[in-house]
DNA sequence: TCTATACTTCGCTAAGTGGCGAATTATAGG
DNA sequence: CCTATAATTCGCCACTTAGCGAAGTATAGA
């Protein structure tokens, strides 16, 4: 039950989903998403320590870098299937459209230059 | 978008899920659901009407009486994806156990006496 | 029509949550 | 080393939300 709750919590804001649904098409480091989403980073990173904590997101070290990415096939089936609802419910909504066309410039720059703006 | 929000914000709750999982096994009247949850009827009746408006459950008026169910047949794909989702994943809980136990003493004593406790 | 009852709505309070900036940590590079 | 930078943690504030009791609505039954 536990479990199952720190995943619908971490599903129960609009910007945790879009960074579950940016993270769809490829690995992203957290300076891509700060940009993709308009936030702080502070606040940024708040939100991938909950979505870390509930297993959706992964993340992976890299130098200065971090990069997360959806939970794999080692991830428990109710994150598992959480994460299908989510992508599948959500495949042609326009809210995603937009943002996919906001993700598409963001990926085009070099993330090194995307954090020093 | 808007409509997928409403359904992980209603999830976000474990007052809630604990709802629509007692609804698994049959229809419900509030105050049946009052007492299994141990809550004023005006709390309740709050949790009821955030799922009614995320469409997980439906609610049919018989005199005094409000029955709820789970979402149907007619439901949306993704309201019917959501439930699934929480139902599978909460199967064997140990929580959803005791409450199962708690429900079957609730069911099992007349609906307008529980109301008149 | 009057009362009892099943439920909802309203107004309030306490706790939780999302947001930010400042301070901190860790690593790459001079 | 020392600095710059990517990210996180911390402390704070504004807003939301879960909880309650009181008041309101609607229906069954005397």
């Amino acid at each position: 039950m536990r479990d199952i709750m720190a995943i619908t919590k971490a599903l129960a804001d609009q910007n945790r989903v879009s960074i579950l649904l940016a993270l769809q098409s490829c690995e992203l480091c957290v300076c891509q998403i700060i940009a993709l989403l308009n936030l702080a980073p502070s606040t940024v990173s708040k939100h991938l320590s909950i979505l870390r904590q509930a297993r959706l997101v992964e993340d992976r070290k890299e130098g200065r870098w971090v990069h997360y990415r959806l939970a794999g096939e080692a991830a428990p089936p109710e994150v598992r299937a959480a994460l299908a609802w989510v992508c599948t419910s959500l495949a042609d909504s326009d809210t995603v459209q937009e943002h996919r066309r906001r993700l598409e410039k963001i990926v085009a720059v070099d993330p090194s230059k995307l954090c020093s703006e």
